[in-house]
RNA sequence: GGCACUGUAGCCAAGUGGUAAGGCAGAGCUCUGCAAAAGCUCCACCACCAGUUCGAGUCUGGUCAGUGCCUCCA
């Protein structure tokens, strides 16, 4: 993706205000740094295609970290990649998810990783999500994850049994803050813990013994084994942004028991944490999650088959990141025709542009810059209120779509000067583009300049072609020969400028 | 069972107590040889009941329906 650029905001945008996990409500975000924004992202384990789901998380903070480089902050991104394969339950007899792969494709555990890595890594891209500033690894962070572990049993807050080391919940009582749950609630419904070795059933894993073969494991003061689950993104989220980062996002799904263990851990450990979290909801097919174990999965590169990854993402920023997206078919199709509403005027803007240089515009003609002009501003403060307002992208696209209601009214109207087409197709870029990263992939629809120069010129062949049908009333010829370009995806239209196609 | 959350037009989806954004689909009209594109117009008793208020989709209580987490999950 191309870099956002240096765009100095007026001073009169509007504080941005984002929902905050721990405080349940919206807060202004104040930075802890002057113009600086420090980031965590939970990122996937890698033992299996991503889908639809895990775009709707990527997508949404991806969004975040724009809009705040839109707003002139530096922001460090970071975005773990687990590729320590975890247990698939707590059971001791728990099968290790990347081994259990790994023995399915026949594959090394690490092949499995990296298979599965770059697969995510290319799904992100052709969605146009930037790329982490740092992606740091939990095999690459034994280590630290070590380390801390060995700060919270120096302080008495984890404990080593037979091997393997759990945080003793009992020892932090502000464990459950994030998620509203308190200790004595749960008790009942805890599930009956086959594990005898935990002081409290709730204790959970900071690393565990490695039984004989299991495939991957370190050496540690404790013996060989594996970290748990929820150290990795202590670990590295201290190593790459200190304490008190501003941001920590997720999935809704982690918020426990994930993230409250994220927590307990940074902080029982002395370190500060997070200050503000972010969750983003679920994506619901037919009403329910769309999840790996449930199998009610579509994989991206699946839909990005037949569904233009563009199109994908605007569908996902069509619902607010807090609100449950229902998935369906027929989404896609509300979607692509919207997308084609909103690229079409781009287009249009663009073609404008090429063919009227500045000098040519008669002062007659500038009557018709206010409006506009007016209009594209408004677009713009109407864009930055709503993403202001706790990142609200419906809200902002809504924005674009007035705006592109002016901007047909104008062009329809006649002639507009260059200066207000420059500055609505800045709203575009600026904002459609830079920062909800729409416009930007081959989604946009093929203009003439942009195709090959033989094709643009075999083109206006055909087009000379059937004008001359149509100047003679030679209808059907001039249809036939509309028909069977569209037969192979070419799009006439006839304006009152002349015939243009479009595929 | 515990803890959260949601219920807005055929579909998707915003909504910060003051006469319901936006998109898709649909209907009519304008433009057009036709079509497409575009524009204009039309299309919601905000799950239900009660309360607070001059006024409630928006606050409070209750009812119904559904979802998520509590076990791996984005």
């Amino acid at each position: 993706m191309t870099q956002p650029d240096i765009n100095p905001p007026a001073t009169s945008l509007p504080d941005i205000y984002l929902y905050d996990t721990l405080q349940r409500q919206k807060v202004k975000f104040e930075a802890s740094v002057p113009d600086k924004v420090g980031m965590y992202l939970c990122g996937p384990t890698v033992y299996s295609d991503a889908h639809l789901g895990h775009a709707k998380k990527e997508v949404a903070f991806d969004v975040v970290r724009r809009y705040f480089i839109h707003r002139g902050y530096a922001v460090r991104y970071v975005s773990n990649i687990t590729d320590v394969g975890h247990l698939q339950n707590d059971s001791d007899d728990g099968e290790d998810k990347i081994a259990r792969r790994a023995a399915l494709e026949k594959l090394e555990p690490m092949e499995v990783a990296e298979k599965y890595y770059w697969s995510f890594m290319d799904d992100m891209q052709r969605l146009g999500v930037l790329r982490p500033s740092i992606q740091p690894r939990a095999t690459g962070h034994i280590i630290e994850q070590i380390e801390l572990i060995q700060q919270l049993i120096a302080k008495g807050h984890a404990y080593e049994t037979g091997g393997s080391v759990y945080f003793d919940v009992r020892s932090w009582p502000e464990y459950g803050k994030l998620s509203g749950r308190k200790l004595d609630d749960q008790e009942e419904g805890v599930r009956e813990e086959v594990r005898s070795e935990k002081r409290d059933p709730r204790d959970f894993a900071l690393w565990k013994r490695a039984e004989a073969g299991h495939i991957m494991r370190w050496p540690s003061p404790w013996g060989d084994g594996f970290p748990g689950w929820h150290i990795e993104c202590s670990a590295m989220s201290l190593k790459y942004l200190g304490e008190n980062f501003d941001i920590h996002g997720g999935g809704l799904d982690l918020q426990f028991p994930h993230h409250e263990a994220e927590i307990a851990q940074s902080e029982a450990a002395g370190h500060g944490f997070a200050r503000y979290w972010m969750h983003n909801n679920m994506l619901t097919i037919g009403g329910e999650k769309m999840s790996k174990s449930k199998g009610n999965f579509t994989t991206l590169q699946q839909l990005f088959e037949r569904v233009d990854p563009q199109i994908v993402r605007f569908m996902l920023v069509g619902s607010h990141y807090r609100s449950i997206t229902e998935f369906s078919e027929e989404a896609f199709v509300s979607a692509q025709s919207g997308y084609k509403r909103l690229s079409e005027a781009v287009n249009e803007l663009e073609r404008r542009l090429v063919s009227a240089p500045a000098a040519t515009v008669s002062t007659q003609n500038a009557q018709n810059t206010g409006p506009l002009m007016q209009q594209a501003a408004k677009a713009a403060a109407d864009f930055e209120a709503a993403m202001s307002d706790d990142f609200n992208t419906p809200r902002a696209l809504a924005a674009l779509f007035n705006l592109t209601t002016d901007v047909n009214t104008a062009l329809a109207a006649g002639e507009v000067s260059t200066q207000a087409m420059q500055s609505a197709l800045k709203v575009y870029r600026d904002l459609g583009g830079k920062v909800l990263g729409l416009f930007g992939g081959p989604a946009t629809a093929g203009t003439p300049q942009d195709d090959g120069a033989l094709l643009g010129t075999l083109m206006d062949v055909v087009l000379q072609a059937r004008d001359h049908y149509r100047l003679n009333k030679q209808y059907a010829q001039s249809d036939a020969l509309r028909g069977k370009l569209q037969e192979v995806g070419v799009t006439i239209e006839d304006t009152k400028d002349g015939a243009r196609w479009k595929r």
